[in-house]
DNA sequence: TCGTCTCTCACGTTTGAACCGA
DNA sequence: ATCGGTTCAAACGTGAGAGACG
């Protein structure tokens, strides 16, 4: 099934020739990315994908395999990975759903993931579907090895960017598109904590085959589930659960699909997020109210729904109800694949200094975007860090910090220095102020999901 | 001190790439 | 150069136990 039905148009905005660099001559605006296996993601999203965080580092599965069309066969592209916080909270599995459990941890270092065959020209990307299947997860905040740290109990989707350039040191200066897609987000875990995900899991995945009921250790773990009498109680009351209409049968309620509530399996692991949504607040709503978004991927990046992170601190005192995620309608930007043009990663014209404290958490969730800040159309510079990733890292942190301006220097400068250590000041060549700051975008907001950094540390 | 929650590690099973010989 | 068999590293979820926290 295709993830993008339409998603062609809006592509319209070029690339400045100024930023666009060898890239300018090319037309950006039919690039088209599909997610492959949709059905898996959305059979594991239905029930609130968790992915497997570990100190060595961990595959991800589903793994992230997109295909791509519209790209200039001639032109060299790089993709790119990314794990974007879904919003500013913590969250914990009680009973059978999740809940929020606090605000959001300390943004571990920030890292993008460079698939391997980057630059390659876009005939090879477009002759089969890509895939990340190497892309690993940590939780080793001093992981080595360019895994992408995340944090356990903790939201995310990835951002995938392309990223048209000859080779990782002009990345910086061209234009990229980004795309998300709803069906992928995720919760880290260091154990799985949805049985649910975990049967999934085991029938999906070739590596888990020993698991599967038909397998030598079926009888193991019927004896688990015996043995532990909570877990029992808890599947028990998965299909109780989702009789009960509360805020967890969220995702049936967003997805306007009919099918979802009847089905009582399919409860929402997502109380919190229910909760949120009651709200007209609704932060992750990976499934739209539109059936299409399950499939749909326009450019989500920076879609206002997906986007959470890193915003809820100015989010929560204003509320958009319009642009609501997970509002009835609250996918808007989603229902429409309305593509967009790409993504800016810096936000120069900030100071983080400015931004407000941290705010009492209280349980509030993140809100959406304001509308004025949903539509980015705008071209992007990359602000990259592949290029410098040896031996530099970009310095402007402060500028993309959702969290604290400490963080946000963690972000940059923590894991890479670990490996790649950054210079001690770095700071973007003023073109990429200007030009920032003539986007449509309103970056002026610390908020604002795109102050999420893009590249600030990259692995192959 | 106790209970809960989260994380880590060793384990057995499976896959697939690498290697070797025919 | 190709094919088939073997080896072994890597990947998987499980389950017990440790550690942190209230």
């Amino acid at each position: 099934m295709q993830a993008i039905r339409d998603i062609k148009h809006n592509f319209s905005l070029p690339p400045p020739s100024s930023m666009a660099g060898s890239g300018d001559s090319y037309h950006q605006g039919n690039m088209r990315m599909t997610l492959e296996d949709p059905e898996l993601w959305r059979s594991f999203h239905e029930i609130g994908t968790e992915m497997i965080i570990t100190k060595p580092g961990r595959r991800m599965f589903p793994h992230c395999k997109i295909s791509l069309a519209g790209l200039v066969p001639y032109a060299k592209y790089i993709l790119l990975v990314d794990m974007v916080p879904e919003d500013g909270l913590r969250y914990k599995w009680n009973k059978d759903k999740w809940e929020v459990a606090g605000k959001a941890e300390p943004q571990p270092p920030y890292r993008t993931y460079l698939h391997p065959d980057s630059p390659a020209p876009g005939s090879h990307w477009m002759k089969q579907p890509v895939s990340f299947l190497k892309l690993k997860l940590t939780n080793n905040a001093l992981d080595q090895h360019g895994h992408i740290i995340l944090h356990s109990m903790h939201r995310y989707h990835p951002r995938f960017h392309i990223v048209q350039a000859d080779d990782l040191y002009s990345v910086r200066w061209s234009v990229f598109q980004t795309f998300t897609f709803p069906e992928t987000s995720f919760t880290a875990v260091t154990a799985y904590q949805n049985t649910k995900i975990t049967k999934l899991k085991i029938d999906h995945n070739p590596f888990a085959k020993g698991f599967r009921d038909e397998g030598t250790n079926s009888k193991r773990r019927a004896n688990r589930s015996l043995a532990d009498p909570e877990r029992a109680v808890k599947k028990m009351n998965i299909s109780k659960d989702a009789e009960h209409g509360s805020p967890q049968d969220l995702d049936d309620e967003h997805m306007g699909h009919k099918e979802m509530e009847i089905k009582a399996e399919r409860y929402s692991p997502w109380g919190a997020t229910c909760d949120r949504d009651s709200q007209g607040l609704r932060a992750d709503s990976p499934l739209g109210s539109d059936p299409r978004d399950m499939y749909s991927s326009e450019q989500l990046v920076p879609g206002q729904n997906t986007y959470q992170p890193n915003r809820f601190q100015e989010y929560v005192k204003s509320p958009s109800p319009s642009s609501s995620v997970g509002s009835g309608s609250g996918c808007g930007s989603r229902s429409s694949f309305e593509s967009r043009v790409p993504d800016v990663a810096t936000v120069p014209d900030h100071d983080a200094s400015t931004k407000p404290s941290a705010p009492e958490f209280g349980g509030l969730p993140p809100c959406p975007p304001h509308p004025s800040a949903g539509h980015q159309e705008y071209t992007g510079v990359l602000n990259m860090a592949i290029a410098q990733a040896k031996p530099g890292m970009l310095g402007h942190h402060p500028l993309y910090t959702p969290y604290s301006t400490e963080q946000s220097l963690g972000q940059w400068s923590g894991a890479p220095s670990t490996q790649y250590p950054p210079p001690p000041h770095h700071h973007l060549p003023t073109e990429y102020s200007s030009q920032a700051v003539h986007h449509s975008y309103h970056h002026g907001n610390v908020g604002d999901w795109s102050q999420y950094p893009l590249f600030s540390y990259s692995c192959w």
